[in-house]
DNA sequence: CGGTACATTGAGAAATTTCAAAGTTGGTGG
DNA sequence: CCACCAACTTTGAAATTTCTCAATGTACCG
């Protein structure tokens, strides 16, 4: 499991130009195929001409800052990273996971600046697309503007979800949600062997997108493998009893 | 205040014809100018050319019902509307509010049917815009696609904000921020007189909207009251110390 | 003038947070 | 290979917030 890696902070994260990704990533990447990124670069040629910077982000560093200017729509190519909002205060609230294929924010994509940050969780390769050619290509390609009206409708979808999970629901309903929406999310990406599936956030980071302190996000994960639903820890998730799981995460 | 209005459930809501609607309604529209509204029907005949249908639905009844056929984009013309998920257990969550001249969900805009509910809160006059009407003139005029675009990020940062305060605030600022940001629009409006503005969410709305129980936000409330801070109530929000309202609904 | 929905209050229960300390783990350098 | 460090996890106990239940008060509509 390749997904952890500690890197001190401070560090500026190494930036590729297209030659080199052409070469080296896009060409030979998985994902060409399936989401936003697949139909961005589908069509002759389009490989070639979108122009598109790819970076390294190792784990635990921001991939972008909350205020920043932004350029070009974010995509994850490799990876997990946490869309979040900081709070003076020092507390933070995780908005959205993103794994491989994602875009970040699909409803934000053409937005100069984001309110939110955006941070690896394990060691992550994004990929920029700019404006332009983002425009240009939604503008031409039918298809494709279909496909990021699909995504924004399923951003929503999402978000409205979370609302009910921070709103109306208690800290168990909310964890089994999270898990439970990472375990289909890996299942439709065949990551999933022995109803286990890789799950890098911390402990800590659970409690941020479940709206819980660290402590009392410990103790409902304890007491989800102590009722053999589950077992989270170590990267992964194994799931010991899928249906009670699947009861916990559904509204009811 | 032509804000409450309360209705017997379960009476069909009436339904208009776009020739009606023109001399009765849309022509004289206030908004005409401002919103997605006023994008949608900017140009020469455009008026007359959009397909659309107006109904007027009395406070506290359904505008429209989770998984129900949807055949084009909502708007509210008059009064408030809420747009919420209801629990098998009875407990809804509030998503965002409607006020005149808001699309619902811009992002949803082109899906079939919505996992959300919306309600009327007041009397509520809503306009329906079919899906070849929207996604024809979104296609062929830049500066209603610009406009959509815009709207749909600025839900997200609605959404955004709404999970941040859900997640990682307490009772008060979440009450605080909700007054707040209807305040704002308000005064946007140009509905903010001697700091005063229109609020028709009873307590219990209060409540479905902040994740709290009404027993509680009526405490919070109160609170507020007694603090100085505003007078909630009645169908209105009187701010007394609008520094301090702005204090607790900034994050901090 | 009722009636019904809405608002308020009190008291006790439950969920969650806070604070503090101790255990674990994985990676790093000797 | 081992020892150590830093981050992460676990546990306990007390404080706080929020909920639940139940009763009473209030406003508005017909």
């Amino acid at each position: 499991m390749a997904l952890n890696g500690i890197a001190s902070s401070g560090a500026v994260p190494s930036v590729t130009n297209a030659a080199s990704i052409h070469a080296s990533r896009c060409g030979i990447c998985k994902l060409r195929d399936s989401s936003f990124c697949g139909a961005l670069f589908n069509g002759t040629g389009a490989l070639l001409t979108v122009e598109r910077k790819q970076r390294i982000t190792p784990a635990r560093q921001n991939v972008y800052r909350a205020g920043e200017i932004n350029d070009g729509a974010l995509l994850i190519c490799e990876g997990w990273a946490v869309r979040f909002i900081q709070l003076p205060n020092g507390k933070r609230q995780i908005l959205s996971l993103a794994m491989p294929g994602d875009l970040i924010s699909p409803a934000s994509i053409l937005e100069g600046r984001f309110a939110f940050s955006v941070q690896a969780v394990t060691k992550v390769i994004s990929c920029k697309i700019s404006f332009r050619d983002v425009l240009l290509r939604i503008r031409q390609n039918p298809a494709l503007f279909d496909t990021w009206i699909k995504l924004t409708a399923a951003e929503r979808r999402q978000a409205d979800m979370q609302l009910v999970d921070l709103g109306q629901r208690n800290a168990t309903d909310r964890v089994a949600a999270l898990l439970h929406s990472v375990l289909l999310r890996q299942e439709e990406r065949g990551e999933l062997m022995n109803d286990e599936f890789a799950f890098p956030l911390t402990q800590q980071q659970i409690a941020e997108f479940t709206g819980l302190t660290p402590v009392h996000a410990c103790r409902v994960v304890a007491k989800l493998r102590k009722g053999g639903v589950c077992k989270v820890g170590h990267g992964t998730v194994k799931v010991l009893d899928r249906f009670e799981l699947e009861r916990l995460a559904s509204l009811r």
